[in-house]
RNA sequence: GGGCGACUAGCUCAGUUGGUUAGAGCGCUCCCCUCACACGGGAGAGGUCAAAGGUUCAAGUCCUUUGUCGCCCACCA
């Protein structure tokens, strides 16, 4: 049976054809009766990118939850994604709206309808685009029209949230100092601001008192705002300007008389201690204006230019207005001076633009009540944040949390279900279109124009796509969710809001387990994020390395509290592990014909019944390293199955990195070789079906990380009848009689003997080729047969012609000797290809670190209150390892000794 | 202004509750194109764990201070 396999692994000819397969197959149909043995899994994935492209960043998150998916279902569970495809939000209307700019349509003109017809159709474009991309790389998603947040499903809870909340006086109408983008034109959460540090100026500018020859020195950074002013503030009790409180100053440029009066807000140190007040501009000025009861004038409209509240400035835009109210000041001696100042600005997330703080009317959450509850149950453990520190983050913002702006005064999104009587303005909220007004029965009705924020419905993922408020099969199974993973940056904009209204509207926490991983940054070290483009592209590292070489990497780099910078050189190195992989199948496969020409096949040997009774005994006994292979194995399943359940992918990683690569590749395989030729064709065969039954399983360890490689492999060995998939079969559990602590042991001697003479070999100037006659000798007998049933292997491995084994001392002279406290091994050759220097040198070194932590140990050894403080275990372990170390020395110094004399 | 994180080999990073000579990958040096693999094999070199102090029988690991870098939060005009 001869098998085309390529020499070098080619992911382009195997992953698109196991694709499609994930997707339809492997993940969604799980075990229908895993739930009645408690044993389900459900995830909820974040959403991709909006606008149309995948990118690094968002690839770890689906990286780690395919790894846990695929490892539950080989578990056994039965589990399930919620697929999160989409946002509603102002990043898709930016795009669209952009794009039909450049086609030169303007959107308003369009108007809501059709441009929401738009979206869609951009939509199912750039979304069936992920979907091909996401399965080009592997990526199992449900990407469907019917899972958009703003499907009718959807739409229909979160209309359902909203009315019981507005009922609940959870939401409310209120008109508030709100963050206004001037590029976005909408409003936005206090999240979505960001705030930078900058060096501006402050402008100290002097209204006249009225009535007096007296001036008031008020210090501004915005001086523009200055056109809506409504009053001048001091401290209370600040003398300088204690006999102004009453008067009236009269605003330059406007010629408008305002109040001068007094408020605790005032900072008497700031600036000139005199604050202009400008309520419907400033978020501490709002709130002084509804203490005094000011009057609040707008100065701005939507785009950022001054409106005709602004006088003579109407119609500048803001920065241009700042300009030419400076210039007028100036002109008129009223600008007493600048002064550099750095301060914060707030930028708008997304357009970075600086926000303009703008009085206005908006919908709103009260966060508190939702909060309490919130925090309640990540302090009673009921939703587990990992790592631990973010816990703390959590509990910190939680506890300080203000009212959520919900209404965004955009096109795309959820309709806030708010209705207005024209007569009257009455709200009238409800379910479905009303025909009516709840308070005065008006039919003259318009719907509130604004959408809700896009993370409002996000909250609403795990419950919403479950079929909630209805008690659906689904929604029993899966809900709560077992976890959520995504990056830490979104833990309040998405998380905590989930909690907040899964909570409140299920009486149960959406998930039971958060895991907040770090973020993916280039090799420069920039934040890769959707929309500032840094991200890579997945699908050009997936051609350039593999889609199991960038998996793999991601999670060996996916340790927990730092972030990931991913680099070319890493990800070739786990693109060489996928070589590596392939070509010890490709090993096995093609190996297996010569035995095959004898009448055996494959199935006799790699069956799927024949490698589940592994390890095969020979003559009455297990070869050494077979169980030497299968306890590793043992181990390392361990190590992997606790790495992944606390969500340690760089160690589950690493762990099967060692295995596969260093125990069965470099030790197992080179070391069973002739087994397998052996002309004794029963030794061969258990050879052979060991080697199957450790490959096997070593595939199944290592498929949550590749399961394109795992895949195709599996398929090559024999399989029972039906079975389709590696992802169905079972994960590989530690058995008992895997467990073999003396072959661990001896095999670990074998390789040290090995090693030693191979250093040896490496020292000598000596053709590469050439097999040299060794010696190894030890007091202890155990060990010599240990060595000597092994002989033929270290022989081989070591590029011996012979490994004479005898109990004396093996002299220096005439070779070189390496010892450890167990053993003495050695090679004879003459004095010209052996660097005496070089070995003295190397000898020496060797002493005095001996020396050094023989030294150290005795003196703690020797410290009676360590001997009665220590534990008892370290104090046996210390003592053990100073006997040995004082062997070895004794053994190093007597050969430097000899080469002394010799020399 | 508050809070958090990082600082370990030339580079990128591991190091779970403090415990016996501190690990990996890449890079580097030397030897090998040995019939699975040069995306490979073999053998090496390389670190006073940012600095100082403290707790302890014992500190890379816990505490304090300092330095450098980064992140998040915050309405001081």
């Amino acid at each position: 049976m001869a098998r085309e396999i390529a020499k070098a692994y080619e992911p382009q000819q195997i992953e698109p054809r196991w694709a499609e397969f994930w997707v339809k197959e492997a993940l969604f149909k799980a075990d229908p009766n895993a739930e009645k043995h408690g044993k389900v899994f459900s995830i909820v994935i974040p959403p991709p990118n909006v606008t149309g492209s995948l990118h690094i960043g968002h690839m770890l998150d689906h990286t780690e939850i395919d790894i846990l998916t695929r490892w539950h279902r080989m578990r056994g569970y039965n589990t399930l994604y919620l697929p999160g495809m989409d946002h509603a939000g102002i990043s898709t209307q930016r795009v669209v709206v952009r794009q039909l700019a450049e086609q030169g349509i303007d959107y308003r003109k369009l108007g809501r309808e059709e441009f929401e017809k738009r979206v869609w159709q951009w939509k199912d474009e750039s979304g069936g685009a992920i979907l091909r991309q996401m399965r080009q790389i592997g990526e199992s998603c449900d990407w469907s029209r019917e899972k958009f947040t703003l499907s009718p499903e959807l739409s229909r809870v979160v209309r359902e949230v909203f009315v019981r909340l507005y009922e609940e006086n959870l939401i409310y109408r209120g008109h508030y100092l709100t963050n206004w983008c001037p590029v976005c034109l909408t409003v936005l959460s206090d999240l979505e601001v960001l705030h930078e540090e900058r060096q501006g100026h402050l402008w100290h500018i002097k209204y006249p008192v009225a009535g007096t020859q007296e001036f008031l020195v008020v210090a501004t950074t915005r001086p523009e705002t200055m056109l809506g002013d409504t009053a001048v503030a001091v401290h209370p009790e600040d003398e300088r300007y204690e006999h102004l409180v009453g008067k009236k100053a009269l605003l330059p440029l406007m010629n408008r008389e305002i109040p001068i009066i007094a408020d605790e807000m005032v900072d008497r140190e700031f600036g000139t201690g005199a604050v202009k007040i400008t309520p419907a501009h400033d978020p501490n000025d709002f709130e002084a204006g509804r203490r005094h009861h000011l009057q609040e004038i707008d100065i701005m409209t939507d785009d950022g230019h001054m409106n005709a509240a602004a006088g003579a400035y109407a119609g500048l835009e803001r920065f241009e207005a700042r300009k030419k109210i400076v210039e007028d000041l100036k002109a008129q001696g009223l600008l007493e001076k600048v002064s550099e100042h750095t301060h914060a600005i707030a930028l708008c997330e997304r357009s970075k633009t600086i926000v303009e703080p703008r009085a206005s009317t908006q919908w709103f959450c009260k966060m508190k009540p939702l909060a309490e509850p919130a925090i309640a149950a990540v302090e009673r453990g009921e939703i587990h944040i990992v790592p631990d520190n973010r816990r703390e983050e959590y509990f910190n913002w939680m506890r300080n949390i203000r009212d959520w702006t919900l209404s965004r005064q955009l096109w795309w999104g959820h309709r806030i279900p708010a209705w207005y009587c024209q007569e009257h303005q009455h709200v009238t909220v409800a379910r479905e279109t009303p025909v009516k007004c709840s308070t005065c029965g008006s039919q003259n009705l318009t719907q509130d124009p604004d959408v809700l924020d896009t993370w409002f419905s996000s909250g609403l993922w795990p419950f919403s796509t479950l079929g909630w408020p209805e008690a659906t099969p689904d929604y029993k199974t899966y809900y709560p969710t077992s976890l959520l993973i995504t990056a830490y940056d979104i833990l309040f904009f998405w998380v905590a809001r989930m909690i907040m209204l899964g909570i409140h509207f299920t009486k149960q926490v959406p998930f039971r387990a958060v895991y907040l991983h770090s973020l993916v940054r280039t090799a420069s070290g920039e934040k890769m994020s959707k929309s500032s483009g840094t991200g890579l592209d997945p699908v050009v590292l997936n051609q350039r390395y593999g889609t199991d070489a960038m998996r793999f990497c991601l999670a060996s780099m996916a340790a927990p509290g730092t972030d990931i910078v991913l680099s070319d050189d890493r990800l070739a190195g786990a693109r060489n592990f996928a070589n590596k992989i392939w070509n010890a199948a490709r090993f096995l496969f093609m190996n297996l014909d010569k035995f095959e020409q004898g009448g055996t096949t494959l199935e006799e040997l790699a069956a799927p019944e024949v490698r589940a009774k592994a390890p095969y005994a020979f003559n009455g006994g297990v070869p050494l390293v077979d169980g030497w292979l299968f306890a590793r194995l043992a181990d390392t399943v361990a190590l992997v199955n606790n790495a992944l359940a606390n969500y340690r992918f760089h160690e589950a990683a690493q762990g099967v990195y060692q295995f596969f690569w260093g125990d069965f590749c470099d030790w197992y395989i080179e070391w069973v070789k002739p087994e397998l030729q052996n002309v004794d064709r029963e030794r061969a065969a258990v050879a052979w079906k060991n080697l199957f039954a450790a490959f096997d399983a070593a595939l199944r360890l290592l498929h949550p990380l590749m399961p394109f490689l795992t895949e195709e492999l599996w398929h090559q060995l024999p399989q029972r009848p039906g079975t389709k998939s590696i992802a169905l079969d079972t994960y590989p559990e530690p058995r008992p009689d895997w467990k073999n602590a003396a072959a661990l042991e001896q095999f670990a001697l074998v390789q040290e003997v090995t090693v030693a003479l191979r250093n040896i070999r490496a020292e000598m100037t000596v053709d590469a080729k050439k097999k040299l006659a060794a010696e190894f000798s030890s007091a202890d007998g155990k060990t010599r047969s240990v060595i000597e049933s092994n002989c033929e292997g270290i022989v081989r491995l070591a590029m011996l012609s012979e490994l004479k084994i005898s109990a004396g001392h093996l002299p220096q002279a005439g070779g070189i000797v390496r010892s450890t406290s167990q053993f003495n091994v050695r090679i004879a050759h003459s004095a010209e290809v052996v660097d005496i220097a070089a070995e003295k040198l190397r000898l020496r070194k060797e002493i005095e670190g001996l020396e050094k932590a023989i030294a150290s140990k005795e003196k703690q050894l020797g410290d009676a209150t360590f001997r009665s403080r220590a534990p008892e275990k370290i104090v046996r372990g210390m003592e053990a390892t100073l006997t040995e170390q004082k062997l070895e020395l004794q053994k190093l110094r007597k050969r430097l000794d000899e080469l002394d004399k010799a020399a």
